[in-house]
RNA sequence: CGGGGUGUAGCGCAGCCUGGUAGCGCGUCAGCCUUGGGCGCUGAAGGUCGCGGGUUCAAAUCCCGCCGCCCCGACCA
């Protein structure tokens, strides 16, 4: 493949449109270009590397016994009323008429499809367990479309849909997706780690989300560092450490003036108190109805954690107007004592006492409370957000470390919410009618392209793991008017296509300094200089982007060598 | 949707405050030169200054409205 009669446009400057690392190497590359917010097109070397993924995806869910169909993008939006779930996605579905008038809308993911044709092709025990999946673009209505491929409104997914007869078959089928996703991405030369996850809008039980961890993750985890737990921030439940008794414990509240001290770090500050020792009261409308949420000063509330005890199907925080009705004080002075409202509080604030909390008037807070003494609790549970340096929640010994992550990857066991809503059943050797019990197992296709730049790149560019690199070799002619240098380059090229090899040959007339600036951007795993110089003594160079090593040999053992490299590099990635 | 930023040549930017000929670097095209890390010289092409309205003798520049894009938050592969 030569370079003059591709398109391959790099980019010597960082387009003003990229933040992060990975979108930029993306667009410089010359992989992809952006269409409009959240649509990229793939340029042809994006797409090569693209339909590498997908290949290593296919091969293994096809090993792991997962059977490839495709789906229609575009469904009836009545299947998606027919599960309840139009209500719960509406907003993130593109919705469409065709001339008929009949709504459509285009899929955000496939569970209803994939279950209505189980309903329709499945009556017998005997056909289960059954998965399917299908490689296939997405479309979501993103809030905001982010980072390139991150985020995108248009995005290919792998996804897949397992039914079994019983509990012991999805337990097999979730194994076997897990097994194979770990495969995937060792393939793909990512290193993931898959945690505990909430499932969110797809409902079910078990969930793992596999994350790439890089600093550009949208997503936070905790993972413990003395046995395996690891969880979403969403889910995690981390352990309190530290007092909950703090100076002032046997004494009566008492209020102190604190004007202007609404944030957490001002009060903590004007008592020089650490910020777990104040309680953060927080007043939500759940359902419309105002609740006070309870959590220590250094925590987040966690909203889904929240949401979930409190059964609301709303929740949001409480305008000012409100708080300053239910409280008696503006923002920043709610305190649990005295307040006429259901309060819950997170469990990390048990035996909290001489602590520190609004005083529900203006500039002022209550020192010394005892919340069980002092405040009447609805509920303590667990409301919020894991912190760096808990305690492990599975085991005593390790404390919890809090890292950023990218979601490639999701697993879900189902259930059976959506055979039932649609009709799946089958009939059992008794030939007793059964719901199968359903599982999805999701991979974001172009995601996890972008988070491998993500991972494996330096200051110059793109390192490629050989699995999915766009081409295992460059062959780089530093000048190719000159006629022994070409030629040499075009019989490489010639010996490593016939063995098979992807090559790209730079045959621009370039410069020599902007050859090997594209070749480090492009960063194809395998590079071979071929020039006058070394040639005159004899040899060739063959560098290696991801270490930087140089090795020189004759031209004619050049094909064997190059091979020999490639074949380390798969060694590498091999899961 | 809320908050912040930004829009001038393919890309990166200056000019705007203080209204008066639209500029710089890179890239592109032609020619010369050069050939082991974004080389040098000469010449050229390329712009409805995001869109609409207003103020003014005159608007990239001032005012109003709209739109796109980027970043922070809720959503998720």
């Amino acid at each position: 493949m030569r370079w003059t009669q591709q398109l391959i446009p790099t980019l010597r400057e960082v387009p003003q449109e990229a933040e992060i690392a990975s979108h930029q190497l993306l667009l410089r590359a010359g992989l992809i270009r952006k269409l409009a917010g959240g649509l990229y097109t793939f340029l042809p070397l994006g797409r090569r590397a693209l339909r590498k993924v997908e290949q290593i995806v296919r091969e293994e869910m096809d090993r792991a016994g997962a059977l490839e169909i495709l789906m229609p993008a575009m469904h009836p939006q009545e299947l998606w009323e027919q599960t309840g779930r139009f209500a719960v996605l509406k907003d993130v579905m593109f919705k469409i008429k065709d001339r008929q008038e009949r709504n459509m809308v285009l899929g955000p993911t496939h569970e209803e499809v994939a279950t209505e044709l189980v309903a329709h092709e499945v009556q017998s025990y005997r056909q289960l367990p059954l998965n399917l999946y299908q490689i296939q673009t997405k479309f979501r209505d993103e809030i905001r479309p982010r980072f390139g491929l991150m985020r995108a409104k248009e995005f290919i997914m792998k996804d897949a849909y397992s039914f079994d007869a019983d509990e012991a078959g999805v337990e097999r089928s979730y194994r076997a997706m897990y097994t194979a996703y770990e495969r995937i991405f060792k393939r793909c030369g990512l290193r993931t780690k898959a945690v505990e996850a909430d499932s969110g809008a797809m409902g079910g039980s078990a969930s793992h989300e596999f994350m790439v961890l890089a600093d550009a993750g949208e997503d936070g985890l905790v993972e413990c560092d003395a046995c395996c737990y690891a969880a979403n921030l969403d889910r995690a439940e981390g352990l309190h450490r530290g007092p909950r008794e703090f100076a002032g414990a046997e004494l009566p509240p008492a209020v102190v003036p604190t004007p202007g001290r609404r944030t957490m770090a001002a009060v903590a500050a004007f008592f020089q108190a650490p910020p777990a020792r104040l309680i953060k009261t927080l007043i939500y409308l759940a359902d419309q109805q105002p609740v006070a949420v309870l959590v220590p000063g250094d925590r987040e509330v966690n909203e889904l954690k929240l949401q979930r005890v409190l059964q609301a199907t709303a929740l949001v925080l409480a305008d000012d107007a409100t708080i300053a009705r239910v409280t008696g004080a503006p923002v920043g002075f709610a305190g649990p004592v005295g307040l006429p409202l259901r309060i819950v509080a997170d469990e990390k604030l048990q035996g909290y006492r001489g602590a520190i909390t609004g005083a529900n008037q203006p500039d002022a807070h209550l020192i010394n409370v005892d919340l069980a003494r002092d405040a009447r609790i609805a509920a303590f549970a667990d409301l919020s957000n894991a912190l760096d340096g808990d305690s492990c929640p599975r085991c005593a010994a390790g404390r919890l470390h809090a890292r950023r992550g990218i979601e490639v990857g999701h697993v879900f066991k189902l259930g059976t919410k959506y055979c039932t809503a649609l009709g799946a059943g089958y009939l059992d050797a008794a030939g007793v009618r059964q719901t199968p019990i359903m599982g999805c197992y999701g991979i974001g296709v172009t995601r996890t392209l972008q988070a491998v730049l993500e991972q494996s790149r330096d200051d110059h560019g793109i390192i490629w793991p050989i699995s999915i690199a766009p081409c295992a070799v460059e062959v780089l002619p530093i000048n190719v008017q000159h006629a022994p240098t070409l030629q040499a380059a075009l019989a490489l090229t010639a010996a490593l296509e016939h063995a098979g090899c992807d090559v790209l040959l730079d045959d621009r007339d370039e410069r020599p300094g902007v050859k090997f600036k594209d070749a480090d951007l492009l960063g194809l795993p395998i590079r071979v200089n071929i020039g006058e110089k070394s040639l005159a003594k004899g040899v060739v160079e063959i560098k290696l982007r991801h270490n930087g090593s140089l090795t020189a040999v004759p031209p004619e053992q050049a094909p064997a060598a190059v091979q020999a490299c490639a074949q380390e590099l798969w060694a590498a990635v091999a899961p």
